[in-house]
RNA sequence: GCCGAUGUAGCUCAGCUGGCUAGAGCAGCUGAUUUGUAAUCAGCAGGUCGGGGGUUCGAGUCCCUCCAUCGGCUCCA
């Protein structure tokens, strides 16, 4: 007999050798009909595993992430098997489950695939479903894997095969299907009752854009038709609150072929929307002992050959500007940091004034792969909240967890709740990847960890996504559609106050060379609007809005009164305008609903008589009718709410 | 840059397997209407069908090529 221990901590004794599911079963029917996998002792395995020794045990449904994780992980593999039906000699490289669905990596050898093709893939998938075909686990010798993939003539599976010990190797195997996997999976392919494969793309093997390009198949498994009706109601509710289609509607910003790709025009309402940010950040940074500084657009190769940026990614640039003066190149800057740098340089400093911190809405041009541009988020000019911070080595720490507390206040305001913090680490086993000792990169990377810890921050930590100079934190926000793009970012760097050879005196009065901390809470103003556009979906607190109230007369017999509410207004600084057209009221109501006006206020014949405006909020309906006192009290007050972070 | 897809009026879209002067709604303009909490009515104007080349008696529709956009991959100082 063995004790298994459930979630609820309640242990019930057991046949050795009996299954996850067994214990479903007897605890109930329909548990084990929704039972996909089993978590053991804290390892995800199938359902139908033999338990041998005591353990803790947790039955994963399709409630559970793992368990969702498990029926994607198995649709690919029925994928896979549909895919070989429809295409047979086709060569399998890998297929797992990600965060909303799974793929698989094909190559197609003589076939090619498009979209038309996948109502097919899916029909033969629900009918492989409705078969209720076992997965079958086997552990398998490595001579033997290697023996069944040679004469399947697959290259992919053997150079996977390749990487792993004899011994470890497992096969799973469901209808006509075998593959190398190591699990887990569901009971059998009757649990998937809906099927959607979403896109084709190409995908290099193992990652890697020197490696052949394989197809890539995107697809979703549900449990219920209904499941599967709702998630296609969510993508499109997303669309919906996608930036490029809300920056068009609320004319905030556009491209032209013309003008050139990845580089946005921000129209009067986006320009005024960012300047509000702008105004926002600044003040925040000189109650923190900022200064702003301005540098140029471009600036000498030199710079950058001195930065080493020029090594690292001059050849991937717009290419250096010429002069008539042969031999004389300049740079469109494509990062702030040298220039500050060259500031700190202006003269002698003294410990006495550090730290330095040196702030500019700092506009660069990087020469993105065209296949990356992406709205707001990836463009080819944009502009850096960027601030270089220089201290000395005892200052690091605690200038850093300011920083972090300088970018929680941003998110906080703009109730951003959903962020990761990452901290992006060196890859130790690829240093030409990366400039400076090894010794600066250690105490860099220690820095930015105990920083984050003393702020009792949550983190993840990703190595090999440092900078090439040196490691750092970054905030990431989810888009609309659940893409990932890192907004604030916090980096420590030894290396270029070396390349750039600073320092400053110290009351010793010998020379030390300062540390940098190069920081930037929104990252780029055109990705934060981007994001903060899709997190509100286009709904601004009141302090952003573009048009704070609509006037909206009854009729033209009111429009002077209404003017004279709007000067009244604009004298308290708020925004907004009279809705003058001959129009009736519903549809100014209507129109102000859809531009996202926060307050409309209707006047007519009552409200001029009494000097009074009938208020209505967004969304909100009819708050009655008030003074335009009380009104601009209103107005004020919300905004007060908005700004103060105890929000 | 690579794989796949898309490109018709300012916006959203229709235009069947190639066949009359390319359509609709919204937006715009003109006029009528003077209106009480999410669309008043009528009229007008608006398109070298992404650019270029080709096939054809005839191309928005088929082919080639370039450009841009979208979904991924790779990249992201």
């Amino acid at each position: 007999m063995i004790n298994v221990t459930l979630p609820d901590g309640s242990i019930k004794q057991y046949e050795k050798a009996t299954t996850a599911l067994d214990v479903a079963k007897s605890i109930s029917e329909g548990l084990a009909r929704n039972v996909l996998a089993a978590k053991v002792d804290g390892q995800v395995i199938d359902a139908n595993r033999a338990l041998l020794n005591d353990c803790t045990l947790q039955l994963l449904t399709w409630n559970d992430k793992e368990g969702k994780s498990t029926m994607w992980h198995s649709s690919a593999h029925i994928m896979a098997e549909a895919l070989e039906f429809h295409f047979p000699g086709i060569k399998l490289a890998i297929g797992p489950p990600v965060a909303n669905g799974f793929y698989y990596d094909i190559d197609l050898m003589e076939y090619s695939i498009s979209e038309k093709d996948l109502e097919k893939i899916e029909q033969k998938m629900k009918e492989l479903a409705k078969e209720r075909n076992s997965f079958v686990r086997q552990e398998i010798s490595k001579s033997d894997a290697i023996a069944y993939f040679t004469d399947k003539a697959d290259p992919y599976k053997l150079e996977l095969l390749e990487g792993l010990e004899d011994g470890t190797i497992t096969f799973y195997t469901q209808g006509n299907f075998t593959d190398l996997c190591r699990g887990p999976h569901i009971p059998d392919t009757g649990f998937i009752k809906a099927v959607k494969l979403t896109s084709i793309a190409g995908a290099y093997w193992k990652g890697d854009e020197k490696n052949k390009q394989l197809t890539r198949i995107y697809g979703i498994t549900f449990p219920k038709q209904a499941e599967l009706t709702e998630y296609l109601e969510k993508v499109e509710e997303a669309k919906r609150r996608d930036h490029r289609r809300l920056g068009k509607e609320l004319e905030l910003f556009t491209f032209s072929q013309r003008v050139g790709q990845g580089l946005p025009l921000w129209l009067p309402k986006g320009a005024a929307l960012r300047e509000r940010l702008e105004n926002f950040l600044k003040k925040a940074q000189r109650k923190g002992g900022y200064d702003q500084v301005i540098t140029p657009h471009i600036g000498s190769k030199e710079l950058y050959v001195t930065s080493g940026h020029y090594a690292k990614y001059g050849a991937d640039s717009f290419q250096p500007i010429r002069t008539p003066d042969e031999g004389e190149e300049f740079l469109l800057k494509p990062m702030n940091c040298p220039h500050h740098c060259e500031i700190f340089k202006a003269r002698p400093r003294s410990y006495k004034e550090l730290p330095v911190r040196f702030a500019e809405f700092g506009t660069v041009y990087r020469y993105e792969q065209s296949g990356e541009l992406h709205g707001l988020t990836r463009v080819r000019g944009f502009t850096q909240d960027d601030a270089h911070i220089f201290c000395s080595q005892d200052q690091v720490k605690d200038e850093f967890k300011k920083v972090i507390d300088l970018v929680l206040y941003i998110f906080k305001t703009l109730s951003f709740t959903n962020f990761k913090a990452q901290i992006s680490l060196r890859d130790k086993t690829n240093p030409s990847k990366y400039i400076g000792s090894d010794e600066n990169w250690e105490k860099a990377e220690n820095a930015i960890i105990e920083a984050a810890a003393e702020k009792e921050l949550t983190t993840v930590i990703e190595y090999g996504e440092a900078a090439f100079y040196g490691p750092k934190l970054d905030f990431m926000v989810e888009d609309a559609l659940g893409r990932e793009w890192q907004l604030g970012t916090i980096q420590v760097d030894y290396n270029l106050p070396e390349r750039f050879e600073l320092e400053y005196t110290g009351s010793d009065n010998q020379k030390h060379r300062p540390v940098m901390i190069h920081r930037a809470p929104f990252g780029s103003m055109e990705r934060f609007v981007a994001v903060l556009l899709e997190h509100c979906a286009g709904d601004f607190p009141l302090w952003l809005a573009t048009e704070q109230y609509a006037i909206l007369p009854i009729s033209d017999k009111y429009n002077a009164y209404a003017e004279k509410l709007s000067e009244l207004l604009n004298n308290y600084d708020i925004r907004g305008f009279v809705d003058d057209r001959n129009e009736k009221i519903g549809k100014k109501i209507r129109e102000a609903e859809m531009k996202k006006i926060p307050f409309m206020l209707i006047v007519g014949e009552k409200e001029a008589e009494n000097n009074e405006v009938s208020v209505r909020q967004r969304t909100e309906g009819d708050k009655g009718s008030m003074g335009i006192e009380k009104f601009t009290e209103l107005v004020q007050k919300t905004i007060e709410d908005e700004l103060s972070s105890n929000v």
